[in-house]
DNA sequence: CCCGGATAATCCGTATACTGACTATCTACA
DNA sequence: TGTAGATAGTCAGTATACGGATTATCCGGG
C-alpha cells in the first residue's frame, strides 16, 4: 500500500511551489472544475490517512451492507451511490478477498444478497476509525458553524444538481 | 449522450422513490461521500448539457493549451489538474482526433509541446458555450449571494484540503 | 568525454464510473 | 397458461485516475 516512508515527494501532480503554471481563470470559477479537484484531493487524502486495504467506494459498500445485511446488490448500490455496473465490479473484488459473501436469493435467483464476513466486519471496523479521523481532518480548519454551513452547502448542491439531472429539458432558453 | 426519448425510466440507478434503500447516515455527513456524489452528478450533467465530443478533463486540457500554446505536457497537466499519466492518455486521444498537435521540442527532445489545431479551436469554442450554460444551471437555484458563498466555500475547501494533502504527518493525535 | 543523477513522457496494473447490450429470470395480464 | 415486459446482474467498451517501473534524454562534475 502507500509508501509509509516520509520522503519529501509530497506533491502528487508536481505543482504549487512551482513558478505557477497559471490555471486558466475560467476554470477557477467553474463549479465542475472545483468539484473534480476536490474529489481528487479527497481520494489522495483517503489513501494517505486511511491508507488501508479499502477504497472509498469499497468502504461505502461495506457500510451499506453493515446497515442492511442481506440486501441485494441493486439496493445496496443506491445506498453507496454506485451504479449497477460499478457495484458488480466492487462486489466481485470484495468477494474475491472474502470480505463479503454473495448468496443467490432462493426465492428470486436473479438476486444476489450481500453479507459481511467476520474478516469483513473486522476490516470495516478498523477502517471506520481512520475514516472518522479523516472526516475530522477535512473540516479541522473551520469553526463549528462554518463546518455546519459547509456540509449543508454540499448537501444543498448535491440535491439541487440531482434535481437538475432528473429534468429532461436543460436547453439554454428563457 | 442521454436518451433523448422521454421514456419513463428516468431514474439512472433505479430508485430513490423506492421504499427504503436508506443511505447510512454516517455517509450523509461524510464530506468525501458528498463530494463523490457531487462529482458523479456533475459528470452526468456535463454529458447531458454539454453532450458534445469533449469530456470535462479534455475540455480543461484544451482550455489550458488555449491559454498557454506550446506548453509542455507536464505544465499543462498541472493547469488542468491532471497527473502526468492521465495527461498522457488524454493528450493521446485528443491528438488521435486531431484536436491538438504534439510537437517534440527541438531543444529538449524529451518534451512534447501541445498546440490546438484549427478544428480543435472550433470544437473548443463550441463546447465553451455549452459549458458556460452548464455553469449557470449549476448555480441557478441559488440567489446571487448564495452563489458567491457556495463557490467561495468550494474554493476554501479545495485550498484547505490541498494544504492537508501536502502535510506529511496526519496522525490522529492532539 | 563519460557517467550518474534528474527529468519528461510513457507503460503497466488496478480501480472507479457510465452506457448499452445481453442473459437469466420473474411477473402480470390476457 | 403463455408470452411480453420488466428486472438483476454481468460484460464490453471507453475514459478518468494514480502509483510504480521503464525508457529516452538532458545536464553537471570529474
Amino acid at each position: 500500500m502507500g509508501d509509509s516512508d516520509r520522503m519529501e515527494h509530497t506533491r502528487h501532480t508536481g505543482q504549487q511551489s512551482e513558478p505557477h503554471p497559471e490555471v486558466p481563470p475560467e476554470l477557477l470559477t467553474a463549479p465542475g472544475y472545483l468539484i473534480r479537484r476536490l474529489y481528487q484531493t479527497y481520494t489522495a487524502l483517503w489513501v494517505s490517512v486511511v491508507d488501508s486495504t479499502l477504497t472509498g467506494p469499497q468502504f461505502a459498500v461495506m457500510r451499506a451492507i453493515q446497515r442492511t445485511p442481506g440486501g441485494d446488490q441493486g439496493s445496496l448500490a443506491v445506498m453507496a451511490a454506485l451504479d449497477r455496473s460499478t457495484m458488480a465490479d466492487v462486489a466481485r473484488r470484495l468477494d474475491r478477498r472474502q470480505l463479503i459473501e454473495r448468496r443467490t436469493c432462493t426465492s428470486d435467483t436473479r438476486r444476489k444478497l450481500l453479507y459481511l464476513t467476520a474478516e469483513g466486519e473486522r476490516i470495516l471496523a478498523e477502517t471506520a476509525v481512520h475514516a472518522a479521523h479523516l472526516d475530522e481532518l477535512l473540516l479541522a480548519g473551520f469553526s463549528s458553524e462554518e463546518r455546519a454551513r459547509v456540509v449543508n452547502d454540499l448537501r444543498n448542491l448535491s440535491d439541487a444538481w440531482e434535481r437538475l439531472a432528473h429534468k429532461q429539458d436543460l436547453s439554454p432558453d428563457e
